[in-house]
DNA sequence: TCGGTTCAGAGTATT
DNA sequence: TCTGAACCGA
């Protein structure tokens, strides 16, 4: 046991070791967060004072529910099979499937991913005869998952106009279909069972009693409902160990809450609020940027990161004249580290958002540097492993219309849009699902249907003896879906991928019960609810763990990835790039103080994730969206201290707040309207100083007129160019002149004086 | 039913 | 600029 508290520092000793109480431990970037909580753990179960039974623990990805478990299981030599430990859908899941009667679904319930719920809420629309045009299917998608993330069923979501009173119409009416279907989506699963626990007090007391203490992973990361679901589980005698940090809470577009860790302070007269302060992983100079940078937030709970690890390097600036300089650039920095023997995997590339990743990749590309992208397709969600899994999902539930109607034409069968019509006509009129509806079809497509049903009965027969990879490959095979792909001249990768999906059922077997998502196997009354079957079980596991993307993880690549992706993890050099007015802090959110304040945390999370090195880069003028945007270099550079940074370019003076405010970026370029640009509020020319307009000049090659220029013109006077357009003859300057107004002037007519 | 063309829109993202 | 979705002709 002293073991176990070893190594660990007074704060940290204090958290793991609290009384059975509820605690908020505000843990900074670096602080060992994770040690943390899992330790805390182990100290409860090896004191005895709880046993694994009585332990829940929740994270948002399953990626950290596994790093827990195996954290626990390498302290503890006990079976840790008794403990919940998952994310919130993994373990909603476990508690619907054992109490799915009480609960209102299905035994064999599926779970609509993002991508599946998009398409049910489409064929939503079309049945009901929506215009899509006035409710987009994303819009309507978005207001139903705000609307559970609230926690609010249809007649409780407030409505004042005849708009929104339609949207709750589609919310309710899309319920209604997931409920026929016998199908849940991921926000469904949260307020199922926060229902299920609220409704049956039988149910509520047992689990309350059952779990003695709740840990929170992340818990500036929960929204309303999470918070709800922890409050209701909690109860009046379990204690609740939340864990978080609110300075890197950057998810409030997704519905997190930040406030949930004052309310839970407040709410559960939280005595215990412990602060981990001392950082393992950065050198003083990248703390020091940090608390300066974050310093500059209103409304937080107020932290400040140290480490005894010395001050390090000094972090490094640089400017770069165009994205595509920057990303040149780039790749020497990279190649030079490796030059000086630091591993490629050590090196991250951030950016703000996924687009900017384009030339950066270029650049990479062309230079023969081996890199890694975070993101983009994951396993399960790619096309042909959807297929498969209708089917499968069809071998459970026949009543899955989405995964019906995904295969019902796929390999093709000669059955047309006209028949699916009918179809569901049929379907709608009988009150039934399309499986069974295609049973009673008439006319000439109804034998091609029965010839589907056909199919899907007799895989199904086929496959009732053999397990469950057996099920995947025989499903496969026999659904012509293989064959297809065969026949495909660019079927090869898909094959693989299905092959792929055979071992991934397999893998899935061996280590069922060990990790999430596996059934409950445990006492009453979970153990009360029928065993689902493997298939069930993996078709869940497939929903909520999208798995991998892309291959090539252990390589010796340079990682690419956004500020949001980054988040968790650390690496020894970071190069922070597109540091731009306009793109960081994103434009999208300059607006409110709130969405600054959140890309500020941003910027703060990307700061931390650097051990050694640091780099912070932008560019005068980058490519997007096809045009040629000007910026000015982001406020949050201006934010450090400036004695903490190395300029490998020269310093220019930062750009006055008022370009900001009035633009936070110019965007101009070739078939913009002219009346995008944005016009400083208070109409008065923008007149930089001296030394700004030396600034500017600074990197200026063969551009005549940038922004920030201050011109005369004969009729309108005075001026300064917000925006510059085209090249040589077709060259336009957009000039805010002021009282007189915004102007596009073409330079090969106009005659424009520079000043200052 | 497929393949090409056209058009809009382009932030971050886990389950 | 680039992507994905919608649309149209064979």
């Amino acid at each position: 046991m002293s073991k176990l508290l070893a190594h660990l520092n007074e704060r940290q000793l204090a958290a793991v070791t609290l009384p059975a109480s509820h605690a908020l431990v505000l843990a900074g970037a670096g602080s060992g967060k994770t040690r943390v909580l899992t330790t805390r753990i182990a100290w409860l179960i090896s004191t005895g004072q709880v046993a694994p039974h009585g332990v829940l623990a929740v994270t948002f990805t399953n990626k950290a529910a596994r790093e827990m478990l195996a954290r626990i299981s390498a302290m503890l030599p006990i079976d840790t099979r008794g403990m919940w430990v998952g994310t919130f859908h993994g373990l909603c899941n476990r508690m619907l499937r054992a109490h799915h009667r009480d609960a209102g679904l299905p035994q064999s319930f599926q779970i609509l991913d993002a991508q599946d719920q998009l398409a049910a809420i489409k064929r939503l629309l079309k049945a009901a005869g929506v215009d899509d045009e006035k409710f987009p299917p994303r819009s309507v998608q978005q207001f139903v998952n705000h609307a559970k993330e609230q926690g609010l069923r249809p007649p409780r979501v407030e409505a004042g106009d005849d708009y929104s009173r339609r949207l709750v119409e589609l919310y309710a009416a899309y319920d209604a279909q997931c409920q026929r279907e016998g199908v849940v989506d991921f926000a469904e699963l949260l307020l199922r069972s926060h229902e299920l626990l609220e409704r049956n007090q039988l149910l509520r007391e047992h689990y309350q009693q059952r779990f003695r203490h709740i840990l929170v992973d992340e818990f500036q990361d929960t929204n309303a409902l999470q918070y709800r679901w922890l409050k209701l589980l909690a109860g009046e005698s379990a204690a609740l160990f939340a864990v978080g940090d609110d300075d890197q809470s950057i998810y409030a577009f997704r519905g997190a809450d930040v406030a949930n860790m004052a309310a839970f302070e407040r709410e559960f007269r939280v005595a215990h609020l412990i602060k981990l302060e001392q950082n393992y992983r950065s050198h003083g100079n990248i703390l020091d940027c940090a608390n300066a940078l974050i310093s500059h937030n209103s409304r937080r709970l107020g932290k400040s990161l140290w480490t005894d690890a010395g001050h390090g390097e000094p972090v490094r600036v640089r400017e770069s004249l165009t994205d595509a300089q920057e990303a040149q650039w780039v790749v020497e920095e990279v190649r030079a580290l490796v030059g000086e023997g630091w591993a490629r995997s050590d090196v991250a590339v951030l950016y703000r958002s996924n687009a900017q990743s384009r030339v950066i990749e270029h650049a990479l590309f062309s230079a023969g540097v081996a890199y890694r992208v975070y993101g983009g397709l994951r396993f399960f969600e790619r096309a042909e492993i959807k297929h498969a899994l209708a089917y499968l999902r069809l071998l459970e539930n026949p009543d899955d219309d989405g995964a019906f109607l995904r295969v019902v034409n796929f390999p093709a069968r000669g059955i047309g849009a006209r028949t699916l019509e009918a179809l569901q006509d049929a379907a709608r009129f009988a009150g039934s699902g399309l499986f069974a509806a295609a049973a009673g079809m008439g006319g000439t497509a109804a034998g091609k249907l029965a010839g589907f049903t056909a199919l899907v009965e007799r895989l199904r027969a086929e496959t009732r003896a053999l397990s469950l990879p057996e099920v995947v490959e025989h499903v496969i095979e026999r659904s012509g879906l293989l064959a297809h792909y065969r026949s495909e001249r660019e079927g090869q990768d898909r094959i693989e991928n299905l092959r792929e999906l055979v071992n991934a059922a397999a893998a899935f077997l061996a280590e069922e019960g060990g990790a999430s998502g596996a059934p409950p196997r445990d006492a009453q009354p979970d153990a009360a609810a029928p065993a689902s079957t493997p298939l069930a079980a993996f078709l869940s596991h497939a929903s909520l763990e999208a798995g991998e993307n892309q291959a090539g993880e252990g390589a010796d690549a340079v990682q690419l990835m956004t500020v949001h992706a980054a988040k968790g993890l650390e690496f020894d050099a970071v190069i922070v790039t597109g540091l731009e007015e306009g793109l960081f802090p994103h434009e999208n959110s300059v607006a409110e103080p709130e969405g600054l304040e959140e890309e500020r945390r941003l910027m703060y999370v990307a700061i931390t994730r650097a051990r050694r090195r640091l780099y912070l880069s932008f560019a005068q003028t980058r490519m997007l969206h096809g045009q040629t945007r000007y910026s000015v270099r982001s406020r949050f550079l201006d934010e450090l201290p400036a004695e903490l940074l190395k300029w490998l370019t020269p310093r220019a003076q930062a750009a006055p707040a008022s370009w900001r405010e009035g633009w936070g970026g110019a965007w101009e370029g070739i078939g913009r309207p002219a009346g995008k640009a944005r016009a400083h509020p208070g109409g008065e020319p923008l007149r930089p100083s001296a030394a700004d307009q030396r600034a500017a000049q600074r990197f200026d090659r063969g551009v005549a007129f940038r922004v920030g220029q201050g011109v005369v013109h004969a009729r309108f006077g005075e001026g300064v160019i917000v925006g510059i357009e085209g090249s040589g003859d077709d060259a336009r300057v957009q000039v805010n002149f002021g009282r007189e107004g915004l102007k596009w002037l073409a330079l090969s007519v106009a005659r424009l004086e520079a000043v200052g």
